[in-house]
DNA sequence: CCTGGCACTCGACCGAGCTGAGTGCCAGGA
DNA sequence: TCCTGGCACTCAGCTCGGTCGAGTGCCAGG
C-alpha cells in the first residue's frame, strides 16, 4: 500500500513541518528533499496518505500536515535515532555531577532535561515499591507519638508519624527498632508485607500493640499506598509553542497540575531500555490530547526505579527527544545506583 | 490636590475595568456609580487623575485604565474590607481540616488560596531559622556515614547526610544524639549557634571529630542556609486573564519556576497581621511586572512561621485577594500552631 | 464650578478585491 | 503502468477604503 516513496514522502513532510509549523505543500517538497520526482508525482502519493489518514490539511489550498497517526508511522518506523552530540553529553554529565541529595539529584534532572529538549520534564522519585530499604529509623518525639523515618537505597527517605495507645521507654522503643530493622534492612518494599507477617506473634506482649500500630503504617502509607512524587520543569516551554495549541494551554498546565496525573503518564514505564511515545489522542488523559509524551524507566536493567520523560506538543522533535530522554535517563540511572 | 469625588472616579474606574477589563469611559461611569456629576465633570476629573499619573488612556478614543500608581492609591486608601462570606469562611475550615502531614497541609493550602482567589498562590513552608527544634535524630546509616534528621514544632523534617572520619560504635552514636538532643530541644534555629558554641570542647576525646562534622553540618545546612521549599499552584489561572499579558505570560511563567524568585517574593513577610501589595512596576523580578502580588505571613502574632499570598495581573480585585489571603493565613497559622 | 453642546479623533468592524500557494485532475510520454 | 507538465480551481490571508461610534477636549453659558 504505502511504497518506500510514500514513506518518503509523509517523513519529509513531518520534518519539515515540525520545524517550520506550517503546512507543507508538495512543490517544497520536492525541492528540498531531492525525492527526484516531480512535485505532481508528491501531490499523488500525498493525496494515499491523506485516504489512509496519515497526513491532513487545514483547507483546501494548503498544505500538508501529519495526523496524529502519521507522526505515529513516523516515530514507529522512519525516524533514526539522532545521536547527541559529544557536547550535550558531557553537558548533561556535568550538570548532574555534584549533586549530593536525591532530591537535588531529581531537581537538576528535570531542569536538565527541560533545558535540553525545550519541553516540559517530568521526573518521578524513584518509586518507593520498587526501592530497597536501607534503614527504618523510629524515634518516639512525644510520649505516645512515634515517628518512623523511611531510607531507601535510592537515598530516598519518608517519614511517617503515628500516635501508638501507650508511651513507651526508651528500651522499648530500641526494641521495637530492632525489630524492624533486622527484617527491614535489604528487603524490596514490595517484598515487605510477607517479611513482617508473623511479627507481632513473636513480641512481647507489652510490645504487642505498640507493634501492630507501626506495622499498620508501615503496611498502609509505605507499601500499600506508597506516596509516589513527581518533578516537574519547563512549563514556560509551552508558550514557545502557543501556536501549536489550538484553544489555549489552559487545559494543559490544569493537567500538570495534578500530581494523579502526571503519575499516570509516567508511572507505567518499567523499563530502562524501551523508550515510550503517547501521541496526541492516544494520551488518556484528557486536555493532554494535542500533547506528546515520550517517556523511559531509569536504573538498573532489570527494573527501573521509576520513569522521566518529557511533555510537547505533537508537533516535537520525536528523534530528539527520543535521544535526549534516553541519555538522561541513563546518566541518571547510573548515578543513583552509583552513589 | 483630589477632592473626594476625583477619588470617588478613580475607585470607579478601579472597580469597573476590574470586573469588565475593558478601557472605561466618562459616560458609562457617570451612568453606573451615579456619582451626582454629568459626564463632562467626570471627563475633567479624569483629565487631572492622568496628569496626576493615575490613569492613562491606550488610544485616544478610548476610556480610561488605572495606572500601577493608581492602582496603589486604591489600595492604600480606597478599597474598603471586603470582609468573606460565611460560606467561604467554611469552605477554607473545611478544606484545611483533615490535614495531617505538614506537607499536606502546605499542598492543601496552596490550592485553597489558588481555587479561592482564582490567581497563582504561593504557600511557604515554615520558615526552618524561625522554628524551634522538636528533635534532632542522629541514625548511622552504614559506618561512616550518619543521617540526620531535624523535626520542628511546625511539623517540618529536614534531613542531611554526612560522612565522619571514622565509624563510630552505637553507643558513641548515642552519646552524639543525646549530646545534641538535649541542647537543643525547644531552641530556635536561629539560636542554635550559641547553644552549641562550647559543644566540641566538652565532649569526650573519641568523640570530638565526629561531634565537629555533625555540628558543621548542622550549622551550615540548617541555620546559616536552610532550605526554604515553597509550594506553587494556580498557574492555569494565568491563561485566564491571557488579555492582561500584553507580549505573552512566558517570563512570567519563567519566573515562577525559579525558587528563588518565589521566595523574594513572599520572603520578606513576617508579619501575619499586615497584608503586603506590590503592584506591577514595584515589583522587583524583571518578569512580574505586569502582575502584582498580595502576600502576608502567617503563624503566631509574635512572629511569622513563613509568608503566603497570591499572585496575579495587575487588574486583579484587590479587597478580595486580600480578603482571603489574610482568612488563608490565619486557619493555616491556627493550624499549626494548634497542632 | 458644573453642565450641555459640539467638533474631532481614532480604533474596530465590515466587505470587496487581489494575490498566491497549493490542490485535483487529465492527457501525453517513457 | 507510472510519471510528468499543464491547467483550472479553491480559498486563506492581506490590503484598502469606508463607515460607525465610543470617547475625548474644549468652550460658552448657567
Amino acid at each position: 500500500m504505502l511504497d518506500d516513496r510514500k514513506l518518503e514522502v509523509l517523513r519529509a513532510i513531518v520534518t519539515d513541518f515540525v520545524s517550520s509549523n506550517e503546512p507543507v505543500g508538495s512543490k517544497a517538497l520536492a525541492d528540498k528533499h531531492h525525492l527526484g520526482v516531480s512535485p505532481a508525482t508528491v501531490r499523488n502519493d500525498m493525496a494515499v496518505l491523506e485516504d489512509e489518514g496519515y497526513i491532513t490539511h487545514p483547507h483546501t489550498s494548503a498544505g500538508r500536515i501529519p495526523t496524529d497517526k502519521g507522526y505515529r508511522l513516523f516515530v514507529d518506523r522512519l525516524s533514526s535515532v539522532k545521536p547527541l552530540s559529544a557536547a550535550e553529553r558531557r553537558a548533561i554529565q556535568t550538570f548532574l555531577q555534584g549533586a549530593d541529595d536525591l532530591d537535588d539529584v531529581v531537581r537538576r534532572t528535570v531542569r536538565l532535561l527541560a533545558q535540553v529538549t525545550g519541553q516540559v520534564a517530568v521526573v518521578q522519585y524513584p518509586s518507593l515499591s520498587r526501592s530497597v530499604v536501607r534503614h527504618l529509623e523510629i524515634v518516639q518525639l512525644d510520649p505516645g507519638r512515634l515517628l518512623l523515618v523511611l531510607i531507601t537505597d535510592t537515598g530516598r527517605v519518608e517519614q511517617r508519624s503515628l500516635d501508638v495507645p501507650v508511651p513507651l521507654t526508651d528500651e522499648e522503643v530500641g526494641q521495637l527498632r530492632a525489630a524492624f530493622g533486622s527484617r527491614l534492612a535489604g528487603v524490596r518494599l514490595a517484598d515487605v508485607p510477607g517479611v513482617l507477617a508473623d511479627l507481632p506473634d513473636l513480641a512481647p506482649t507489652s510490645l504487642r500493640p505498640a507493634m501492630t500500630c507501626v506495622l499498620a503504617v508501615v503496611l498502609a502509607t509505605l507499601v500499600e499506598q506508597p506516596e509516589e512524587r513527581v518533578a516537574l520543569a519547563g512549563t514556560a516551554n509551552l508558550t514557545r509553542s502557543a501556536l501549536d495549541f489550538p484553544t489555549t494551554l489552559r487545559p494543559v498546565l490544569e493537567s500538570l497540575e495534578e500530581q494523579v496525573v502526571l503519575l499516570k503518564l509516567i508511572g507505567e514505564v518499567c523499563d530502562p531500555t524501551t523508550v515510550n511515545v503517547m501521541i496526541g489522542e492516544e494520551n488518556s488523559v484528557e486536555g493532554l490530547r494535542t500533547t506528546s509524551v515520550v517517556t523511559v524507566g531509569y536504573g538498573p536493567e532489570d527494573g527501573a526505579y521509576a520513569g522521566l520523560g518529557v511533555l510537547g506538543p505533537t508537533r516535537m522533535d520525536y528523534a530528539g527527544n527520543i535521544s535526549s530522554v534516553r541519555a538522561v535517563a541513563r546518566y541518571v540511572g547510573e548515578l543513583l545506583a552509583g552513589g
